[in-house]
DNA sequence: CGACACCTTGAAGAGGTTCAAGAAATGTGG
DNA sequence: CCACATTTCTTGAACCTCTTCAAGGTGTCG
């Protein structure tokens, strides 16, 4: 974690709004959803924001840049348990023991807003709109879970890797990117250890694909150019 | 879902309360926690307590019985998420979309405690301890997920049945039973599902692991004879 | 007691891994 | 800005784990 100048800003002007907070909020609403967020924080690229034992404080939106969740067992395994976008929320790993269970590391330099869960829990108790949103935001990180749970237990590599590129444009298209291109910001071993399959099998996968004419592949840059054969491809 | 006498019970009378409720609570809390409990609900073994796609209206902690979750895919697949038992609690999927995302399955003739969500959200408002506990809850079932994912995701068969046997044992022994030997209440198919591996796999590490002298096993009769020599397995 | 669900075991096969080598990109220091 | 080191990616070949298919056994419940 590299702490930078916390800088104070109100969600009701973030471009984000729409993807943290609960819709239909008016301005009174708004002024007091504001008050979640402490400070934001830089994180550089290959930095952890928080990680496995540190004591657990906050939960964090980010604002700008990606991240990566992965938890380690003793015996030095690891399994990236998600790949995180602007918008999204991090940290909720960490309430049940107060101490956080996995690491959050920036995939490319990141800022993100930070969000004291003390203070998330006394505006929740006062303000229901606030309460409900986060009772969604964590189900929402159960249902996701699920998913993926079904991916690695009955899926086979290609369907993986379809499913997950389907995953990653749609998140991007809801943020006002395109549809069929895509800039991957991790390695094929991260994204091997996100979907259960070597990075051997993540190449030969995208070889694949690009041999099938499905997609194009140049490096961390991939074009889609048939979704549908990749949505025929999951199931 | 087989809807039966409600019958209203007290929580703070209830031998499985170190399991659903906040420890230290004196009497006036445990008083109020009582409330989130509306009545209870028999489910016979095979019937679901709730399934996919059905409108969401409340938790459930388990009294006696034990389920399985599991999700479905338009094709038919399905992975089991999940095996709950005394004292856990279910429907956390069903918050984000207002509706269940997965199925809850008896595994035998059930008893769960209907805690509708309405009012949990707004006794949470009121009694900052239930607030804490929820938030609680849920990141626990975000922890074990990421468990779950780990898994999936990295683990070989001896290692995952290992793993599931050991999980199942401490569990059952935090409510009271023998930390050696326990009946399984699903099929070798449904713990495939859950573990990622079809149901022969199953079999054939349970005889491998008799053979080995690490368990006995009799149809759904297990008994462990050397726990170190599974946690070796799973590390 | 018979039907049905569940479990075990064998043999063959497929999908993914492992090991290895080289190519392409990226970063670093002079 | 170029040379070099490092990281990342691709591809091939052999191997291994788990799956698939098949048959028979065991237990359970009406």
């Amino acid at each position: 974690m590299s702490p930078q100048t916390p800088l104070k800003v109100a969600c009701s002007g973030c471009n984000l709004r729409e993807l943290c907070m609960p819709v239909g909020l008016n301005d009174s609403e708004m002024a007091r959803f504001d008050e979640v967020v402490s400070s934001r924080v830089k994180v550089r690229r290959g930095a952890a924001l928080f990680s496995a034992g540190q004591k657990f404080s906050a939960l964090y939106a980010i604002r700008t840049g990606y991240f990566k969740t992965r938890v380690t067992t003793t015996d030095g395994r690891d399994q990236v348990t998600g790949f995180q976008m602007a918008g999204e929320i991090m940290g909720l790993d960490g309430i049940v023991n107060d101490h956080h269970t996995c690491d959050a590391v920036a995939l490319e330099d990141a800022e993100v807003c930070v969000m004291p869960f003390e203070r998330i829990e006394e505006l929740s108790r006062e303000f229901g709109k606030l309460q409900h949103h986060m009772h969604k935001v964590m189900s929402r990180e159960i249902v996701r879970e699920h998913g993926v749970m079904l991916l690695l237990g009955s899926m086979r590599a290609e369907e993986r890797l379809a499913a997950f590129l389907l995953n990653l444009v749609q998140r991007l298209h809801a943020r006002g990117f395109s549809q069929s291109e895509l800039l991957l910001r991790m390695t094929r071993e991260e994204i091997g250890s996100y979907l259960g399959l070597k990075l051997e099998t993540i190449s030969r996968t995208f070889s694949k694909f690009a041999e099938d004419g499905v997609i194009e592949v140049r490096q961390r840059h991939v074009r889609i150019l048939d979704t549908e054969a990749l949505r025929a491809l999951v199931h």
